[in-house]
Order: C-alpha cells, then sequence, then structure tokens
DNA sequence: TCTGAAACGCATGCTCT
DNA sequence: AGAGCATGCGTTTCAGA
C-alpha cells in the first residue's frame, strides 16, 4: 500500500512521469535503466497504491476562455467540525472552485479559483459564495501574473534529503 | 497558433485529457467520435499550438515524504518592474516554491510552497525568503488539510457558456 | 525480480473520399 | 478534414534465469 519504502527506479520513475506523464513504457524503461516489463510492472504498482493519483494534460486556461484566476479567503463564522466540512463540500461543487485549502491563521480557507472573465467571477462571488451560509468575510485578489506553476513535488531536493540520511 | 478557434472535437479531446492525460489514441478517438488518424492530428495541433502544456503525473507529495504544504503571502518595499521580475526570478530557482503568482490588493505574491516537513520549511524562510532583498513582509499559512485540488479547468462551464452565446 | 521472446494492440503514414 | 488500410513500434504476457 502507500507506504510501502519506494527504491530509486520507483523514484526516478516518478519523476519522469511527474515531468512528462505520457512519456512511453520503453523510453521511461530506457531512462530508469531496466528493461520494459518490470517497468510497467513498477508503474501499475505505483498507480494502484497511490503514489500516483492520476495523469493530466496540462491546458491553457487562458486560451480556452478562461481570462482570469482569483484567490479568495474565505473566514467562517463557526469553525465546528460540521461547519468545516459542510463549506468543503460546497466549494467541492462549484466548478470555478479548483483549489480550496484549509489553513492555519487569520483566514480558514484559500480557493484557486478560475473564471471567464471579471464579471462572472463577481456573480459567483456575491451569488455563491457571499450568500453560503456561516460565510463570514471573503477577501479576493487577482492574479495579476503567473510567475511560476510547477506541478507537484521537487525530486532533486528528496533525492538530496535522502544521500545525507539514507 | 495559439488563438484558433477551437471546435467541439477539440474542446472534448482536451477535456478527456486533461482528466485522463495517459490515455491511448484509439481510446480518445471513439470517446470524441472520430478515427484515430485525425485525433491524433488533431491532438500534435492542440500540443503544437499551445492549447496542451504538457502532461504530468500528479504524485502523492505526501507519501513522497513532502509532509507539509505553506502559502506564503509576501510584499515587497519597492515594486519597481525590476524589482518585480528580480522576485519572481527568485521564486523560480528555490525548488520548494511550487507556485507564485503576482497578486492585485494588500499582497505582492502569494507563493504556494511544499517541504518535507516544518522545520526545514523554516530554514528556507528564514535562510532564503527572509534575507532576499527588497522582501519587506511574509506571512505564512500551513495547510491544515486540502478539500479540493482539481488540476485545469472546469469544461462543463465553458461548453454552457458557449451554448448560450454561440 | 529481472531479462528475453513473442503475441497483440496502438501509432502513424499514405491514399482516397 | 475524415476514413480505411498497412506497417512498424510499443505494450503486455509468459517462460526461464
Amino acid at each position: 500500500m502507500a507506504g510501502t519504502r519506494l527504491d530509486p527506479i520507483d523514484r526516478k520513475i516518478l519523476a519522469e512521469l511527474q515531468a512528462d506523464g505520457r512519456m512511453t513504457n520503453v523510453e521511461l524503461a530506457k531512462r530508469v535503466g531496466i528493461s520494459a516489463p518490470p517497468c510497467l510492472r513498477r508503474v501499475r504498482t505505483l498507480e494502484e497504491s497511490g503514489y500516483i493519483r492520476g495523469y493530466h494534460a496540462n491546458v491553457n486556461a487562458r486560451e480556452l476562455g478562461f481570462e482570469v484566476q482569483v484567490f479568495a479567503m474565505v473566514g467562517l463564522a463557526s469553525q465546528a467540525e460540521s461547519d468545516l466540512t459542510a463549506f468543503e463540500e460546497k466549494c467541492r461543487n462549484w466548478p470555478l472552485v479548483r483549489e480550496c485549502h484549509m489553513l492555519n491563521g487569520e483566514v480558514d480557507f484559500l480557493l484557486k479559483c478560475v473564471a471567464p472573465d471579471l464579471s462572472s467571477f463577481q456573480s459567483f462571488l456575491t451569488g455563491q459564495l457571499l450568500t453560503t451560509p456561516n460565510v463570514e468575510s471573503v477577501k479576493t485578489s487577482l492574479v495579476i501574473r503567473p510567475a511560476k506553476d510547477e506541478p507537484g513535488v521537487p525530486f532533486d531536493v528528496l533525492e538530496s534529503r535522502l544521500k545525507n540520511a539514507p
């Protein structure tokens, strides 16, 4: 299951598929230094054990007509567990909300939203988010420009840590 | 190029590959209702025109040893364009910073960071981020739990908009 | 658990519509 | 621009070390 220790080849597989999720299995096998059959078995195992959650094409949101990206910081009136999960459930059902993170500190949730334009985001904000029971405060910040957007984790950091403490 | 209008089949291809980036071309062709050769040609065109930026395996950061995820809100002393790009360049070189967004409002940048544990994040914070020239204020918030994390854009929103204004 | 061989299915170029 | 066909390559199973 997810907790099985990974060997260096497994980590290399993950790093390669994070960088190029559509790489063929023979190419992957070549890069990690084993033949194709065991490489495929490892990939399947990593998928089944949850180390790999899926594969996704990264599509150009702006070209597709989603011109704005907005972060919303949400404060709730009640932070009882049932109220927290109720809000999370709401977020899962709002398609414009792509990410919802519960945070510590002043704000309860940080939401990453996309929308075709500012007015459609505003109508989501006033018509959906602000009218949700228990939502006390919402501060929104428009993304002016994205400066870095790397998926996943830095495998080089992982490897250097494992080298220093094997 | 990126600006060419997409037809419904192209949008279906993008939606399918966003949901499963490792789908075979014949499966994709079946789902979008054309035969394999033209389907593959469309995919290549979408890749070359920038509608598809890449394919990535979604790896389980926590199981890999990245236990903490932190959002950092950064304020700069000077917002001159050269100072903004200088900070962005710094972010691109910090592996723990996975996303960097320039925002409007009180805060200048929002950073999404990952780290193996709190202490390694703290040493990044005090040793790197806070010692960067021009960084005036940093407020960090730990992610207590992720409630939603969907990649990409909601294609159903796109389709319903196109239906109402074709 | 790996490698190697072999069968099968997919990717992809060509031609025709 | 899409379909059908042909072929070379990738995927996947199986046997054996």
